[in-house]
DNA sequence: CGTCATGTTAAGGA
DNA sequence: TTCCTTAACATGAC
């Protein structure tokens, strides 16, 4: 579930839904997604406080809470197969952490146990400008802060701290969407090269809230209605994946734009799906 | 059995 | 110093 996109549009749900709630007891059922701070040490500072808000950072949840004391953050990261969601407890293998409020329960999932909550909130210091809160990132932000690197243009967008809330599946995207080939060095890119990844971020970010905002939406990630939340290689995901993204696992599909297969190349460990026609490296330097 | 998966972080090496 | 790769983390799908 875990791109700005799709953490932007749970944000936003769970704002509408817990805002107001007081946690009145808590559990945790695999300790291991809270760090660093002990489960006990976290369950203590959250009871009887009050949920204000719902936010996001970059990937990040942000529940913000009261008390007579002041205020804190709590933190929830949904790593690759986070699940966060309102609703009636029912035993489940996954169930990560469990909050019970006054006016209902939130329910936290994670199969693989990449997520995290915490009271720690320094991870937030560490993120570069978010395209949603803070604007569309201008070219000549991205030129600041990607621009001298010679690492892959592909690496440097998901670089949390340079420009916060891009992943694997919206890095390809947006880098489709621009005419960019993913390996291209970060100090190889033209002026024209930045402005168009400066659009392509905003219209790629924004096509995705508006697709999420619309259509039906399933939290806790059954196949048959994942319509907006990337549930992974099941069931659903290929028909539905083919029609939202241009690139995004379609390799050897053809490119909406010529028609070109996509093709996969392996960067950092992850694969990237690009168009070697539409993203052409016009003998630039590659990474 | 092997490969891959939306993320982050650490280690070792060029 | 920078940035690469690999691995680790746990589990599931194919």
């Amino acid at each position: 579930m875990p791109e700005l996109p799709e953490v932007e549009i749970l944000s936003r749900h769970l704002d509408q839904q817990i805002r107001g709630w007081t946690i009145l007891s808590a559990q945790v059922l695999r300790p291991r997604v809270i760090r660093p701070e002990s489960s006990e040490h976290l369950i203590a500072r959250i009871l009887q406080w009050q949920i204000i808000k719902v936010a996001r950072r970059g990937k990040y949840l942000v529940l913000e809470l009261t008390q007579s004391q002041g205020k804190q953050d709590l933190i929830v990261h949904l790593g690759m197969t986070g699940r966060l969601f309102t609703g009636d407890f029912v035993p489940h293998p996954h169930t990560a952490m469990l909050w019970k409020c006054d006016q209902g329960s939130l329910i936290f999932r994670d199969a693989r146990t990449l997520g995290r909550v915490s009271l720690d909130t320094t991870c937030l210091d560490r993120l570069g400008q978010d395209p949603l809160r803070d604007g569309q990132p201008e070219a000549t932000y991205l030129r600041k802060v990607m621009g001298r690197s010679r690492a892959s243009i592909k690496s440097l967008l998901m670089d949390q701290s340079r420009l916060a809330g891009l992943g694997n599946i919206y890095a390809c995207e947006i880098l489709h969407r621009a005419g960019v080939h993913p390996a291209r060095r970060g100090d190889s890119l033209l002026n024209h090269e930045w402005e168009r990844l400066s659009k392509a971020i905003d219209e790629t970010l924004s096509q995705a809230l508006q697709h999420g905002s619309s259509c039906e939406l399933d939290w806790e990630g059954g196949l048959d209605r994942s319509k907006f939340f990337y549930f992974g290689s099941a069931g659903a995901r290929r028909s539905v994946s083919e029609e939202r993204f241009g690139v995004y696992d379609r390799e050897k599909a053809p490119c909406r734009q010529c028609g070109q297969a996509v093709e996969r190349i392996v960067q950092a460990g992850r694969s990237s799906y690009f168009c070697p026609n539409c993203q052409s490296l016009r003998g630039s330097i590659l990474a």
